[in-house]
DNA sequence: TCATAATTGACAAGTCAATTGTCAAGTGTT
DNA sequence: AACACTTGACAATTGACTTGTCAATTATGA
């Protein structure tokens, strides 16, 4: 079975990376007063994209709905606006707001140092395998 | 930023990667009745540890409340027993029963399929070397 | 073109893994 | 014996989702 410990490995692994990054990234949106969802519909318009919420919700691979909700809280607290769409009279175009864009280079420019740190001492060809290793499985599961 | 590229990606893909997997494990976990975190206790006592709910918790890195609660129902399902902890009256020590260990043999044997399939394009050296990094990233963050 | 099907925003309720806080019983330490 | 810690039980809460439904809008295909 030695050809599968490795992978039952990453497996848990990825379980275990993920609820620390989950708390790592929590304490460093706190002070924002955004949360972790919040900053992944961010991500997907960053710096000048403009979706509507199902496409965000399509690309994020998560209910429209649940887009829908974040996006409205963003959009009270003027991070997104939303765009009279031509195509469609109901479902307005999103994107950032300069303040939203202004919060997102700042988000970003933090989340490059945790990351440098975190990543110090990985070598540069690990990463490209971990990353496309990542990838593949994703793919695999979709 | 090339170098910090593949970083952001590899943290991306765990959170995707999670998502998809905990929903995987869920749909395979449905018929047994038994849920992810349940499942994750199972793992820390199969096959033949024997632990108390806060050593547990501190395995898993996980409150001892959260264990706790799910060892209870595990209990009543007949799937782990409590003996009696020489050490502390209160602190019984939790371990499989015949039908926990069964069902876990079960579970894994399904797993394993599973894992072989999604991992049959990843080639051996990669998996170690993911496997190695996300340690290393994890080690990293505690 | 007109009926029917699909998309969308808003709202509601629920799920799942997990947390925090509190209490009382049990333990260990000085 | 006094005090601080550990533990199980119970309760409330959180965050990131899901599913379901309604009514408005838009797309389609006979």
């Amino acid at each position: 079975m030695q050809d599968v410990d490795d992978a039952y490995q990453i497996i848990w692994l990825t379980r275990r990376l993920f609820r620390a990054l989950a708390q790592k990234s929590d304490d460093s949106l706190q002070d924002l007063g955004i949360s972790v969802a919040d900053r992944a519909v961010m991500e997907f318009l960053h710096p000048d994209e403009t979706l509507s919420v199902p496409e965000i919700a399509e690309r994020y691979q998560v209910s429209r709905q649940h887009v829908q909700v974040t996006v409205n809280s963003l959009s009270d607290a003027g991070i997104l606006v939303a765009k009279v769409n031509p195509r469609h009279k109901r479902s307005p175009l999103i994107s950032l707001t300069e303040k939203g864009k202004k919060m997102f280079r700042r988000i970003k420019i933090r989340d490059t140092k945790v990351i440098k740190k975190l990543f110090s001492n990985v070598p540069e060809k690990d990463r490209r395998i971990t990353q496309k290793t990542l990838a593949t499985l994703l793919a695999e599961l979709n």
